[in-house]
RNA sequence: UGAGCAGAUCGUCUUAUCGCUUUAUUUGAUAAAGAGGAAAGUCCGGGCACUAUAGAGUAACGUAGCGGUUAAUAGCCGUCGCUUUGAUAAGAUCAGAGUAGGAAAAGUGCAACAGAAAGUAUGUACAGGUAAUGCUGUAGUGAAAUCAGGUAAACUCUACGUAGUGAAAUGUCACGUAUAUUGAAGUUUGAGGCUUACUCGGCCGAUUUCAAGGGGUAGGCAGCUGGAUCAAAUUAGUAAUGAUUUGACUAGAUAAAUGAUAAGAAUUCACCUAGGUGAAUACAGAACCCGGCUUAUAGAUCUGCUUUUUUU
RNA sequence: GCCCUUGUAGUUCAACGGAUAGAACAAAAGUUUCCUAAACUUUAGAUCUAGGUUCGAUUCCUAGCAAGGGUA
């Protein structure tokens, strides 16, 4: 088992994000919210994954670099969770945005127990 | 020795594990490199790219002692004037700080309160003077009172300068549908359109056929980092800055890398007390690239000035 | 990245460069009432910050800070 997040993971189309926000369901577990969509993108990756905080709460981008690398870093580390990257089902293709809706920073250990929380929660939803 | 002010420089480090971006070797992986003095604010000035531009005038905007410096500036340096602070007994000089500092004798406007009067103004009291008279001086109000008054960071005038849009510019490749645009020829003839905001002036039209190839998808690549660069020495100059020589300089991401966790060290503070415990380590994150300005900044070092205590 | 606008009482807005910065609502105190509401009377409260121009600045200029918006 490999903790990687490389390029292909990431999302980064334009088009998708717009679906996304959209279209997409929503799990929250403080402080952080999940906007998920299941669809269909030209990637290897079961899930393609963005993070996102915003610049309301957040003044100083110091700040949000530093929520968005602590949010990367507990996802890159605990990925294994989901159920989708543990069958590695290429037919059930998702797009992941993990938006940060607290509104102050928080420690690694936080961030990461919220975290497992939603990946929990999103794994009774698709049984 | 402590405190304060001003300026300059630096602005945490090491190891392990797990990762991210770029480059090279190569296709398993390995190696190397990977935020700042302000990367910030976007307040000025350039480079670079594309578009536009026959010409003239007006408008609009910017700058404003003089000289220098620079690629360029509203930056910087020198100097004159003005204002202000301190020193000595006045004058004056010295030292420091600030300064958008052209024109009020082209014209228009404005000036609360006070005052007779604030600009087609001539009053009161006293003194002087005359043939006579606001003819002269002083007093009083006010920031300013007869002096071609004050005010131009009021309109304005003068001098000089200014085309627009910004790397999401622009070029190119791929996918790929359908019709902008341009050129030529024929027919028709004037509504309007374009040309820097306006005027003069200038240019163009509509339709049919033929030929060329445009737009979109913010996808890839280029643009994209070695340059008005930095350091040292010599040299020209009062200085800003320039010249020569030598050496140094691997960030290039794109919903956007430069990180996370653990341990230790360093510095500062607090507590017990002479080595432990606890806390803190600022401001802040490249986005085409430079030169300035402004603002934020824990702590450390150096220099100068002021002041306190002790010793001689 | 680029561009624009606005900062005045707790809130919404006024105020040619000229007296003590005004109005409405809100707040506080009082009158009225058995008590409350309504009504009436009164009170307190502000020019975002720092410089400059001017005799005098909310107004003009410069710099900063904050808030909001546009564009792709």
């Amino acid at each position: 088992m490999r903790y990687t997040f490389g390029k292909a993971e990431k999302l980064k189309s334009r088009k998708l994000i717009e679906q996304l926000f959209m279209r997409g369901d929503r799990l929250t577990s403080f402080p952080i919210q999940l906007v998920y969509l299941k669809t269909q993108h030209n990637t290897d990756a079961a899930i393609q994954v963005g993070f996102s905080v915003p610049k309301r709460r957040f003044k100083r981008a110091v700040d949000r670099n530093r929520i968005k690398r602590l949010l990367r870093e507990s996802y890159r580390l605990n990925k294994h969770e989901l159920q989708i990257i543990q069958e590695a089902d290429y037919t059930k293709k998702h797009i992941f945005m993990f938006v940060y809706i607290g509104k102050r920073e928080m420690s690694f250990q936080e961030i990461e127990s919220a975290m497992l929380k939603i990946f929990s929660q999103f794994n009774s939803n698709k049984k």
